[in-house]
Parts: structure tokens; sequence; C-alpha cells
DNA sequence: TTAGTCACTAACCTTTAGGTAACAAATAAT
DNA sequence: ATTATTTGTTACCTAAAGGTTAGTGACTAA
């Protein structure tokens, strides 16, 4: 079937095109990738600025795991952590600027999470079993 | 400072707003979360729709994950294995109408990698490295 | 005949993400 | 006086993700 000696140029268009995205994709998913840094960006932007009212809003994230979630956001110049010294002293943190430009990113997976979230849940109902065939 | 006494409303929706984009973000990390679901569909998306096509366009990954990652796509249902009889029996995978669901998502995190990876560089030109303060 | 490609699979191992529990220093509430 | 809250840290442990190596059966090319 000539393999891919037909159209090599454009071979070459696509595998590179390719790579830009993989490469892209690849870089964010090493910085925002895991379970709960997104999670911590949304809930600041929503106001809970406290280590305490992030461990509650965000559900079965332990102190541990958010502890060092803030220091790696915190590194990697997405938050920043406010220290005002008074009676009591109160530690708070916020959002840089670098976060807001996920915001488009947060939207679209937050568009696509409902969406399959609905999917799964009409196939539940007319019980078609996610298909495996072959 | 009378704490989260006052304009209890408010408070309510913005905490239910929130949980909503939380629960949305979270169903959609739970499926195509991890180092390399959206890679496969990136590459397939470009015309890599045999399993060597693909092991070769994207770096790093192994035959065993490859499979299995194939496996766990095709059983949600992004993706078809498709086995044509004949000599040799080729077998191509295609992505499924729901894989396009996915393309405002990965433009989002495309565009947001590559300027990730611009500010990265950047900083490292000027210097500066990646502050912590306490 | 030998070597190579394709599309895997199995067995094994390492790394990392994340969970659990306990503790601490300071201040607030009872 | 005691108990609780806030903001963590430390040490330890488990589970899951992913990497390495080798091998298979069917075909193809030299």
């Amino acid at each position: 079937m000539a393999k891919e000696k037909g159209q090599p140029e454009i071979n070459k268009a696509f595998t590179e095109e390719c790579n830009k995205v993989l490469t892209a994709v690849s870089d964010a998913l090493y910085v925002i990738g895991g379970k709960w840094k997104l999670m911590i960006i949304i809930a600041m932007a929503r106001g809970n600025n406290r280590f305490t009212e992030l461990q509650r809003q965000i559900t079965g994230i332990s102190a541990r795991v958010l502890s060092s979630e803030l220091k790696e956001l915190e590194i990697n110049g997405f938050i920043e952590k406010k220290v005002t010294v008074g009676y009591p002293v109160t530690i708070e943190y916020q959002l840089l600027p670098y976060s807001h430009m996920l915001e488009e990113l947060v939207g679209a997976m937050t568009k696509w999470g409902i969406q399959h979230r609905e999917k799964i849940k009409s196939e539940r109902a007319s019980g078609g079993a996610t298909s495996v065939r072959v």
C-alpha cells in the first residue's frame, strides 16, 4: 500500500503540528496535572484564601497534601502567601495574575466535565453498558 | 472581623457554584487525567491510527502503557478498535465522535502550555529564579 | 535461513501521588 | 484550667501509575 512514500511533505507538516501540540499539552500537564492543583486554584478564585477554608471547600484533600500543593503552586508562580503580622497572625493565599491565564482552560474542562457526567447518566438510564467488542 | 456572619446567602451561592465547578473538573480529570490519554487522542486526531504509529509519534510511551491506555479509551467510548481481516490482518484505532468534544479543552490546554513555556524561557533568560518568600 | 515488523502480553520493578496519624505552637473560647 | 481552632510539619505507609525486559505468533524482506 505504498506506506508513507506518498505525500511526504504533507505527512511532515502533520507530524510537526502534532509534535507542537503534544509538547504543549505535556508541558501543561507537568505543572497543573494531578488531582488537586486546578481544584485549589478554582477554590481560591471563588474567595477561599485561608488554609482551613480550602480544606473545607475541597472535599477529600488532607492537610499534608494541601500544604505541599500550596508550596508547589507558590514556587511555580500561581499563588502568593501573605502573612499579616498582628494578634493573631493571619495567613492568606492570593492568586497571582498568572493563575487567571488558566481561566479558559478551567472553563473548557468544566464544560466538558458537565457534559461527560450527563452522558454517563443517560447511558446508565438507557441500560447501555460501555461497549467493549473484539 | 465577623467571619462568615455577613452576607450568608451570597456566600452560599458562591460555595455552590464553586462546588459545581470542582465536581465537573474532578469528573474530567478522572477520565482524561494522567500522562497519556489526551496525548493519544491528539495523535489520533492527526492521523496516527496504528499502534506503531502512535508509539513513534508519542515519544516516551511504552508498548505496555499504550496498550492499556488504548483499552481504557475504548471502554470509555473515546475510540474504537477496527480489525480488518486479510493478509495481513490490519488493526486500526478510530476516534469516535465523543473524542471531538475534547477539542476545545485540548485547544485551551495547548494555548496555555505554549504560553507557559514562553514564560519559563523568558524567566530563565532574565535570570529570575522562581521566587519563594515566606 | 535469518532477520525484521506489527501488535501486543506477562512478569517484574520503581517511582510518585496521595492517605493516615500524631504532634506543635499560638491563640480563642468555655 | 481545659478544650478547640488554626496552620501547618513529620514520619510512615499504601496504591496506582508507569517503566523495563523479554517473548509471542503471524507475516515479510533479503
